[in-house]
DNA sequence: GCCTATATCAAACGACTGTTTGAGGCACCG
DNA sequence: CGGTGCCTCAAACAGTCGTTTGATATAGGC
């Protein structure tokens, strides 16, 4: 949180508490008063030093991506000369344990999940530049886990998969909680909890890649 | 839309007009005005026939209930004479459908998934009443799949996975249309969905009951 | 000192929200 | 006919929202 220090203080600080507020709430749900009350600062503050709250939200997400990219970089799930099965469990593993973090590495996992759930069009070019290539990267490891006798359209099919059992978690996290207490309460059973959707996934992959086998 | 002919015609036209929009938008983001402006009734009528927004949002959830249990029971999937897997295919099958059916059929699940991303703590006795149950009954067929080898809580995060993998082709559906276009374009393409989602658990439970069995 | 640009503020604006009001319409009953 | 209860309506209410305004403070150049 305080580790920016530009020549622009208080325009640093509205952006910071926009991201903590709008990956909380979304944007609809968050207001301009409560991110000005959260930073500090006055309510002209937002339209004075972004253009309107929808601009504040735009660059409060680019921004998000760049830090998260910056940060902590995808950089072994991008590494193909690992095991495509475990450059599909640090895929897992990241991905749950930022959207279960409540902190700074959440963030910008927490504000896609949320404009991804109820879209406003404001990253439409991050989905293009950032996740178009990521969803593709996750194609390659699918089929060569699951070998080359499924259809393009499946293989899209098990990406969602696997990708719903980790946003359930977040989308859903007050009726795990509540039918589950305690799958997702400390680090450790989240630990757990992403080593379980990897394995899960993995044995799907590679059994349903072996009847497909069997069958050509 | 036309079913229901009580002695009170615009209460019903309330009911079923709120019913359609809480389920596309929430609870918050519906307005009353909205409602009764579908309904083609004044918007005092809302306070008039039942105290409050929230009183309608309550009434108008039960009764989704109701209507869905009357008349699309789940009772195949409650047949313990059936196989188990064949009742987690009926299952997934049957929540996907509904997930995705924008008709009367789907709205009872499509609120459902709306009120349990955003709580607002006006179902938690139809969670008691009908969610733990069904829970459960889902926890009996997994168990049934993997054998005894596995402890309750990995149970469970398996029964989230296979439920999240179909959330998500309501809560990211946005992502999901962007990244594969044809997958849930169609209901031939939607029945191929449900498909792959069972076989895809499937095959995963059956794996990991195995292996669990060898290190017994 | 004066001027200008930048920054911050309380206050108000207009649009929207859920809700309330009070006047009226209408059928029914004595 | 007069009255009673149920219903419907336009209008207004109080609150919140994002945004704008105009005043005020401050710092730097000449």
């Amino acid at each position: 949180m305080t580790e920016i220090d530009d020549q622009d203080p208080t325009r640093q600080r509205i952006l910071q508490a926009a991201l903590a507020i709008f990956a909380e709430r979304g944007f609809k749900a968050a207001t301009v008063r409560d991110i000005c009350a959260q930073a500090g600062v006055n309510v002209a503050s937002v339209n004075y030093y972004f253009r309107s709250k929808e601009a504040l939200y735009r660059e409060a997400l680019t921004h998000a991506f760049q830090e998260a990219e910056r940060k902590y970089p995808q950089v072994a799930f991008a590494d193909t000369g690992l095991p495509p099965a475990e450059r599909l469990r640090l895929f897992i593993r990241t991905l749950l344990l930022r959207l279960l973090d409540d902190g700074q590495l959440g963030i910008h996992a927490r504000l896609m999940a949320k404009e991804i759930a109820d879209p406003t069009g404001a990253l439409d070019f991050i989905i293009d530049t950032v996740m178009q290539p990521r969803f593709q990267m996750l194609r390659d490891i699918v089929r060569q886990l699951t070998g080359p006798h499924w259809a393009q359209a499946d293989i899209d099919r098990f990406i969602h998969n696997i990708i719903g059992q980790c946003l359930v978690y977040r989308h859903s996290r007050s009726m795990v909680e509540r039918m589950s207490p305690d799958i997702i309460a400390s680090p450790t059973a989240i630990d757990r909890t992403a080593d379980m959707i990897h394995q899960f996934s993995l044995a799907a992959l590679m059994r349903l890649g072996e009847s497909a086998e069997d069958r050509s």
